[in-house]
DNA sequence: CTGTGTGCAAAGCATTTGCAAAATA
DNA sequence: TATTTTGCAAATGCTTTGCACACAG
């Protein structure tokens, strides 16, 4: 039932405790943390793992499928372990980045094919404000 | 009515022949180019212009609102001289960013405002596919 | 004339890469 | 045991910064 167990059996890559560590990391927050942010919050953990494992470990999960890139427009990038699309909202104060659940975006792509001759995949949507800690300062 | 000259004057900012260049580029093109195109592009008619040049010009840019800072996932950022919220398509196979024109997606805003405590003030919405000389290669 | 902007080179981050040693299957 | 992955350090790519000179207002 461990889908990574699975995922990685079935396309060869070897089960590290470094990968896991970083896949079940990402499943248990839902901060969306940069890589320099998993590798802080798994050094007690994993003393020896570099930031650099991290980073290969992130682009395998990413390209498994297990893990999502996202970016609202800061200098690094962030990462999700839910899959599943679904919109994110950025505090511009803060810059804490929070899933927005219970709305589906499905029909965006819909909305758009005759105003555009790609073959639409997938969409990103971020929206930008002020979280509610920002607005009672 | 030139809209740089009243802001920059309002602002106490220098218009300077590398601000009107970089502008007037974006202006000039919907191909959403990064700091470095924009460079290059300008070099033949601007040759002692500098790539920090441009990154700075592109910041009083945007911080003035004249233009548009986008990222569609990248490893850099990509400008836009249309300021106006419009959502864009990325090409996963060219790396093309187009803009999505004829469809407002002023409502999604709303369409979360019962999911979320943020106060909303803006969004990003991102499509990827394929683009139409993609799809015929 | 005064302060802001430019151009250059150097610095700063985030991310990637090369390679020997270690660990998985 | 045969690869693949790790960890380190160095390299890379994008962007920013410091500073002397130039230029717009």
């Amino acid at each position: 039932m461990n889908t990574i167990t699975n995922i990685f059996r079935e396309k060869n890559l070897k089960l590290t405790p470094q990968r896991i560590a970083v896949y079940k990391y990402l499943k248990s927050t839902n901060e969306h943390p940069s890589a320099e942010i998993i590798y802080k919050a798994l050094q007690s953990d994993y003393p020896t793992m570099s930031l650099a494992t991290v980073y290969k470990a992130l682009k395998t999960l990413v390209e498994v499928g297990l893990v999502q890139e996202i970016n609202v427009g800061e200098s690094n990038f962030r990462y999700d372990g839910n899959t599943n699309p679904h919109p994110h909202i950025h505090c511009i104060s803060c810059g804490k980045v929070d899933d927005i659940i219970g709305v589906s975006f499905d029909d965006l792509n819909d909305r758009i094919t005759d105003h555009t001759d790609y073959d639409i995949l997938t969409n990103q949507v971020y929206f930008y404000g002020v979280c509610n800690d920002c607005k009672n300062l």
